[in-house]
DNA sequence: GTCCACATGTAACTGGTTACATGATTGG
DNA sequence: CCAATCATGTAACCAGTTACATGTGGAC
């Protein structure tokens, strides 16, 4: 249930219409929680529907013409009421690091290269926010809602320069590694 | 399409029931790919209805009656295949940031407690892989096998340690944060 | 014999993904 | 007028979640 709450909030920072919401979603917000229009067109409704949002200005009848939404002070409450709720942490889910232990069962075979092209998004990556850090918060940026975006995107970097990190230091170790298919046994 | 990997990782580890490997999940594959036994359940189902894997030993009818399985073949070259190819990262998907990231909105209010209460989980946690580490990986521990096990276990505790690190900085953070609602205009 | 833990499952729902459909606007 | 692009949507599917159902075997 974090979806609509994703899209109160960049509601909240500027109103947008569907399309508008999607290419904010590939930028900021989405670096952390990713969306498809499709999505965030079926929340939109759903939010309108609750009495969360509402869209904003003349009629506009349906398909093709931009239509662009608000937050009401309904969608504003119960923002603050899901910041505020204690949430569990839920478990990592990382497809790399079970490719890995599947790896020690059925051998290295091709892992290696998918390993180094990790390695070179996650470097982009980097880079990516590093850009925007230089960008957008650069010097006299220091009020309450400057640092909480700071603090986000540090995460970010932190992130990427821990998988930077552990990526070099496997490949490093595989290339210590006997070539083999699997464990004895295997096949 | 992660699931049944992990059940044939899990499976040629060692072949067992499904509470067997409910309770794995739970402990090591679970750390970065956990699934609840409904899931696993259903999983076999399709395991064996594909052919991937088979019921083990006499013939047992069906409820309350333990049902063993193991890896067949197929399953074994269904499962290299997998590893050897080429995967795209998936954005990470953080609630907490997204929440930090409201609370620039709509207010910090309740969320210090909750850091406070994610950094002691992710001690715990770190405090689990430790021993992990210290039981598993001592001296004398150096085939192909356990090295690739030891660095997925070494993700997993630097992974910990950067949000331990990071959360006490935003908590130290939260310390000098001028007491607010949210933004001015908000309500 | 009853209760509890072990063990296997079914059903309904929710959220995310993929593929496709449809209309409006603009540049050539 | 035609193609590309902007913009909004529908439908079908799949994986994960939650709640519940059912049976076995051992401890008391």
């Amino acid at each position: 249930m974090s979806l609509p709450h994703a899209i109160l909030t960049a509601l909240l920072e500027k109103p947008s219409s569907g399309l508008e919401l999607t290419r904010r979603f590939d930028r900021s917000i989405g670096y952390f929680w990713s969306a498809t229009h499709q999505q965030i067109y079926r929340e939109l409704g759903r939010l309108e529907g609750e009495g969360l949002i509402r869209a904003l200005p003349a009629e506009q009848p349906a398909r093709g013409q931009k239509k662009s939404y608000e937050v009401l002070p309904a969608g504003r409450a119960e923002l603050a009421r899901w910041t505020a709720a204690s949430q569990d942490p839920k478990p990592q889910r990382d497809v790399l690091l079970l490719r890995l232990r599947a790896a020690a069962v059925v051998g290295t075979e091709g892992i290696e290269a998918d390993l180094r092209r990790h390695l070179t998004l996650h470097q982009k990556q980097l880079a990516e926010y590093r850009e925007i850090e230089e960008r957008d918060f650069g010097a006299g940026k220091d009020s309450v809602q400057d640092r909480l975006q700071y603090l986000v995107l540090r995460a970010g970097i932190d992130l990427e320069t821990f998988w930077i990190h552990w990526l070099t230091q496997a490949l490093e170790d595989f290339g210590t590694l006997p070539a083999q298919e699997g464990p004895p046994g295997s096949a």
